[in-house]
DNA sequence: CGTCTATCTTGACGGTGTTAAGATATGTTG
DNA sequence: CAACATATCTTAACACCGTCAAGATAGACG
């Protein structure tokens, strides 16, 4: 019952439709249940019906594929801070809405932040579109943050500043996924803690 | 020339003098060679000159070596932050050098730093010492920050200001360790760095 | 139809974690 | 010292993994 062999718009069988895509979605269905570290590319072969050779047609390796499925994850990162900072009056509230963005995708896809930040893609400019989809993220929080200062505020101040506000984010998203904070399971109870932490930095006003 | 036999207080074949203790050496030299996802049980076996199995009259299996190793870290980690506190005059240089402690030992001990914090032992009640040793940790930070409160906070404050200032510290190890942001490589470097991230915290008389 | 190309499979290689069974050294007791 | 008991290490095997080379199949196009 689990990946028989396509949707069904195309013949049931060898050739399916995208088999990449089909690949990504076995692995993010995985990743979250497994973990990233006893995700194996032969079990998402499996788990997409095909034989373990035939990942390497769509992807030059395991790393590759996994390094897909992060940008996927970045993308959706910004994709949540987007959301939960688009209606904020203040530039207070929009920082705060990029915190709550940012730990309630963490805390949503605990398996996926991990391997966005593993060790895997330190320093490897080869998987270059997820290095920019990363650095996106990055300039969505520096954004805010810099909406935040004071006027005329120096470039140091901008990086201290930044720079804090992200270690303050991912940290507390970190430790929340490691289980070592404990929050509620609900979506308020999420932005209630993103903006308690938000709030002990220095931002608001000048 | 790599691990012969053993040291050579010991005759130099089969039983040699805490096999335990230098599987875990090698183990850590290795961690940080080859990083965390690399390191193998069985290259750990070689490096202390010993058979793939030997390691396993020594600890139930690799997670368990792993989380002695973790447990180490967590003791180091305890002690890089005592060592840059200790001589501080008021409370808040002695946050700040809680938190130059902390990074310093990321910053040091990288793969082990990630090791500590991987996704191998999270929400694992059967590694006790490392837990008990990892909550020595935040005890640490949980009574630097609570020193650089005002007079009767509440215990709601507190919580929330350790929380802050942990999540501020250990986001910055990991986005330094991840390379996602650039200090310099001295001590002092670091432990500038440091102070500008915990200066951002509002900790310092009230 | 025949050919070409993209796609997938089969089968193999070396490496891994782990276990069972046997070999060897140490310590203890007669 | 000899014999046993125990702790320690080795050898051999299992299933699984990432990866690659070679071959099979399907669809496209002349």
């Amino acid at each position: 019952m689990t990946g028989q062999t396509r949707k069904g718009r195309k013949s049931a069988s060898y050739h399916h439709g995208d088999l990449k895509r089909e690949l990504l979605a076995a692995a993010r269905a995985l990743l979250e249940e497994v973990g990233p570290e006893a995700l194996s590319l032969r079990s998402v072969a499996r788990a997409a019906g095909v034989s373990q050779a035939a990942p390497y047609h769509h992807f030059e390796d395991k790393d590759a594929l996994l390094a897909a499925l992060a940008t996927e994850g970045f993308a959706e990162l910004s994709a949540h801070m987007d959301a939960q900072s688009r209606d904020a009056g203040t530039s207070g509230a929009h920082m705060g809405g990029l915190g709550a963005g940012y730990i309630l995708f963490a805390v949503r896809n605990p398996a996926l932040f991990r391997l966005m930040h593993g060790p895997r893609f330190v320093a490897k400019e080869k998987y270059t579109e997820l290095l920019e989809t990363a650095a996106h993220s990055y300039e969505m929080l520096r954004a805010g943050v810099t909406a935040c200062l004071g006027d005329a505020p120096t470039a140091q101040e901008i990086d201290t500043a930044c720079t804090a506000a992200w270690s303050l984010v991912h940290g507390a998203s970190m430790l929340v996924v490691d289980g070592r904070v404990q929050v509620g399971d609900s979506d308020e109870e999420i932005i209630a803690f993103a903006a308690r932490m938000t709030g002990q930095l220095p931002l608001r006003g000048v």
